[in-house]
RNA sequence: GCCGACGUAGCUCAGCUGGUAGAGCAGCGCAUUCGUAAUGCGCAGGUCAUCGGUUCGAAUCCGAUCGUCGGCUCCA
């Protein structure tokens, strides 16, 4: 029997006959890791242990200390799950298990009447069990038509149709435990007992194969670590998480809020706008460097203009539809691209005016299915930092280019992480030529790579005009959103017939993009709120300074503080109150106010103020000259800085 | 829109198997004039989401509607 040389991760090389597997190689080692081992990795890539080895490879054993180890552990539980499901629910039939990268895990079922909690709680009994019964798990490799059989036989109809999509060259195996058995390509962890933890976190409902028109199955999300200590930990982290919910954070800092009488709309209080106008002049004025010209287009138009750009026949759905005077329709505009088209089209232009980029930071309203509103992060009513460029195909590079600079440049002064980027291509329903699509795919994917980000692809994804970039950000539920985004029109300008005269004093169809760089002002706020728990940079903080004098007879002083600050333009919110200073604290600390002066006996007689930061030290109540400090915040604010300078 | 859960004071929540609603915080009043995360006392505040049904009696049970939350679909 030929031998083969195992790599191991402290550099040592193993030799082991060949078709050994790779709980072999572990047990190698030693019986303590291979007792512990809840799978491998060969070359780098997670693999059952139960894998054979036929070549030279690179081995690392995962224990339960290992980064991936949740994957395998939850991968497991998934079928735990699908095996307590049929022994307390013998008709309901197994579709497919699904572990992402979070560390939720889930299965669905067809069944007659959803679960209820009580079901839950007994599926989640059950589960337990079977962790106690320390079933092992046994890999087998299996033909086509031994699985189509197997699962035939049991009356497993959708699983049947799961192995249809599995293709031709590939193996198929399936993994049992116990007295079940799914198909799988693993890995699994050695024995059940191996889950060290559970617990069944939800329910909910599922179309079959994702498909709106096909049934809906029964889906339960669960969540398994490797001991009971790592379990209760995500869970108060999850606990935690909700504390930066943007929701709580608008009501209790007074921000904004929803409610039942406009489902869908948000209602922005004083400090809200604050930070929504904020926003919108800080883009603003980015927008002469980047070449952009502020427009403002209607509300509501003739529904003609819908049906030129192909809303009304691909968005009909999501659009608000008013009874005009006579019979005439009119339509409240869902975005502002058609407006856009049509203002470019009311005008000759010239070669030498492009590009033309007309930007909007009008209200949107889209009818959006009742289901998917939540606070801010989905809503019927918003505003887009919007604009459309026209340009010569030729400049789209450029202007994919400047995206990418104009995103830096607004993300760092925010203080944002790094995006995911992915290009959305071509839906099933679309407009525009496929050649146009293809081409313009490319160019996205291409400039996203000039951009040095990292790049996925969201096939079917893309808007009916055009493929896009999406730039995602996580919410503190670990749901992705997307803010940014940029999209290649191959539609719109046929469709409007725009026109440009070019050097050739010919007539030529100018090229058309659309992007916003926070996206919608709603969702970047819900984002953007819980990515800063609400703690905003100084400039954009809706109270700047909390003012708070100690006693009564401090007053005068803090109103001339006041005025000095106001007067250069800093937020201020004086502290009025008859409360001992350690409540005015309180009150300034749980507002998120970044800055509090203190003003007593000694400032008044120096003329100073004593800063308490909220971020940074708080030990250094160094008092500082007044107007050192209204000079420093002015700057600081004019200046937009992401942290502000200590003083 | 679909599946599930939920809806009690401004907020967070209690109210067991039906017997007529309670706490903390916030608010208001009075006292306290206080130096780095909550001073004390008092007062007020609710057609228990809405509508209908069962019942001698409903916050509690049933149904419908609206909304919220978590998913699905969709999407900035």
């Amino acid at each position: 029997m030929s031998t083969i040389q195992i790599r191991l991760p402290d550099g040592n090389t193993l030799a082991v006959p060949a078709g050994s597997t790779v709980l072999d190689v572990a047990r190698t080692i030693g019986a303590g890791l291979a007792r512990a081992a809840l799978a491998g990795r060969i070359d780098g890539r997670l693999a059952d242990l139960r894998t054979p080895l036929e070549a030279d490879a690179a081995i690392e054993i995962v224990t339960g200390k290992d980064p991936q180890a949740g994957e395998v552990i939850r991968h497991s539980a998934e079928h735990v799950m699908a095996d307590a499901v049929k022994r307390l629910f013998p008709n309901a039939q197994v579709d497919v298990g699904r572990t992402d990268h979070s560390e939720k895990f889930q299965y669905d079922f067809l069944m007659e009447h959803p679960f209820t909690p009580e079901d839950l709680e007994s599926i989640e009994k059950e589960m337990w069990k079977i962790l106690a019964e320390k079933s092992e798990f046994v890999r087998e490799v299996i033909s086509r038509e031994e699985a189509v059989a197997f699962f035939a036989a049991r009356g497993e109809k959708l699983k049947v149709s799961r192995i249809a999509d599995i293709p031709e060259d590939q193996e198929i195996t399936i993994f049992r435990h116990g007295e079940f058995t799914d198909l799988c390509r693993g890995p699994h962890v050695q024995r059940t007992d191996q889950i060290g933890a559970l617990q069944i976190t939800e329910s909910a409902g599922a179309y079959w194969r994702g498909d709106e028109s096909k049934a809906m199955l029964q889906r339960i999300y669960g969540t398994a670590f490797a001991t009971e200590k790592k379990l209760q930990e995500h869970l108060a982290q999850i606990e935690k998480a909700k504390n930066r919910d943007h929701r709580r954070i608008g009501a209790t800092l007074g921000l904004f809020f929803t409610d039942p009488i406009a489902p869908g709309s948000p209602f922005y209080l004083p400090k809200g706008m604050i930070l929504y106008n904020g926003l919108i002049d800080f883009i603003r004025s980015l927008y002469p460097k980047y070449g952009f010209a502020e427009v403002m287009t209607p509300q509501l138009f003739r529904t003609e203009l819908f049906k030129t750009s192909g809303h009304y026949q691909l968005f009909r759905k999501d659009m608000f539809v008013l009874e005009g005077d006579e019979d005439e329709e009119l339509s409240v505009k869902p975005m502002n691209c058609p407006g856009h088209c049509h203002l470019f089209s009311t005008q000759k232009h010239s070669y030498r005016e492009l590009p033309i980029r007309f930007a909007e930071f009008s209200r949107l309203h889209r009818n959006e299915r009742s289901g998917t509103l939540t606070g801010l992060s989905r809503v019927r009513s918003m505003a887009q930092d919007d604009a459309h460029v026209f340009c010569e195909p030729e400049q789209i590079d450029a202007e994919l280019d400047s995206f990418f600079e104009m995103t830096g440049e607004v993300y760092q002064a925010l203080g944002l992480e790094a995006p995911k980027v992915a290009v959305s291509t071509h839906p099933a329903e679309f407009t525009g030529e496929l050649a146009d699509w293809d081409v313009a795919e490319r160019q996205l994917l291409e400039a996203v790579k000039r951009a040095g980000h990292a790049c996925s692809i969201k096939p079917g994804e893309a808007a009916f005009y055009g493929p896009k970039i999406e730039c995602d950000f996580r919410d503190v539920m670990g749901r992705a959103w997307t803010l940014s985004t940029l999209q290649v029109d191959v539609s719109m300008p046929g469709r409007f017939g725009l026109r440009y005269v070019g050097r050739d004093d010919k007539l030529h169809q100018p090229a058309m993009l659309h992007r916003a760089i926070l996206g919608s002002l709603e969702r970047f706020i819900a984002l953007y709120t819980e990515m800063t728990g609400g703690d905003f940079p100084f400039w954009l903080a809706p109270v700047q300074v909390a003012l708070l004098p100690i006693a009564e007879r401090h007053l005068a002083y803090a109103g001339r503080v006041q005025q000095a600050l106001v007067g250069v333009g800093i937020r201020v919110f004086l502290d009025t109150r008859n409360e001992k200073l350690g409540y005015k604290i309180r009150e300034a600390e749980i507002q998120k106010v970044p800055l509090m002066l203190v003003v007593g006996d000694q400032e008044v007689v120096d003329g100073t103020v004593t800063p308490r930061h909220r971020r940074g030290s708080k030990q250094s109540n160094e008092a500082v000259a007044l107007d050192v400090m209204v000079s420093k915040l002015a700057a600081d604010a004019r200046e937009r800085r992401v942290s502000r300078s200590e003083d």
